[in-house]
DNA sequence: CTCTTTCAACTACACATGTAATCGTCGGTC
DNA sequence: GACCGACGATTACATGTGTAGTTGAAAGAG
């Protein structure tokens, strides 16, 4: 398989916007772009043609304009990020990313309810699926 | 105060020999790093310069060599690459990024574990710290 | 048909990063 | 005291990234 292609800060800010809605044509991202940056036309146009360089996205003519779409998916894109803060940072392990949260962090109320989910999927296994 | 200075993927390898033992000259950063990578001796003292630039590092002069420590701690660059993932890849909270792990990454009996530790201390909060 | 607008394609350029090599100097070896 | 080897300091160079500008061709205005 192709090697898994680096998506830099700015291009993810692209992808988001499209990971939102595809198909769009460069002037739609450009709009809604515009919204959260200040960037330039030309600067998001060069940063979807890198994407496309990158295979992140892919492109259908539509008369004279393109139609980009997301190649890469957002999960897959949320894994890599995720793994390769976990592998950089905390020696590979969840568990010292938590204790680093548990320690330094304010929880929401929506990540403590998220977190009793989780610990509460582990609890009690979903019927079917029986836990080891 | 000086805005937080970006430590490259290369640079944290050495930070993180320093964060186990400091001080340490060059050359013993290069002998730790021989065991984990193949970098060169000199590529491995520009990265140390450039810590020292970026004013991660700070060095004692020690005769004719220099021993080298941490400036920046490792919990503070730990906490801002966490942030730093959550604001871009997972709109700035906790909860996507546990759903995410649910979701798509084994856990291991220890991250259970440190789960439960995070679960536990929220519901019994230290004494003298009411839940709301 | 000719002129203008509008895209996409190509080019630009500074700064960061990975990965070293070269230069200059200080201290020790004969 | 001239030479060598070890260090730090400086320089190098390709590739990635942020941030555009320039060019060329095609589509629409008259």
């Amino acid at each position: 398989m192709p090697k898994p292609v680096a998506i830099s800060e700015a291009e993810s800010r692209v992808m988001e916007v499209l990971w939102q809605r595809a198909p769009q044509s460069a002037d739609e991202v450009v709009e809604a772009l515009r919204q959260s940056t200040d960037w330039h036309e030309k600067t998001i146009k060069t940063l979807l043609n890198r994407l496309l360089a990158k295979r992140a996205l892919s492109a259908q003519k539509d008369g004279r304009r393109y139609l980009y779409s997301p190649q890469l998916q957002r999960e897959e894109w949320q894994a890599r990020e995720s793994r390769s803060l976990l592998d950089r940072v905390f020696g590979g392990s969840l568990a010292p990313l938590l204790v680093h949260f548990s320690e330094h962090e304010k929880l929401s109320a929506r990540d403590v309810a998220e977190l009793r989910k989780l610990v509460d999927a582990i609890d009690k296994p979903r019927p079917g699926k029986r836990s080891r």
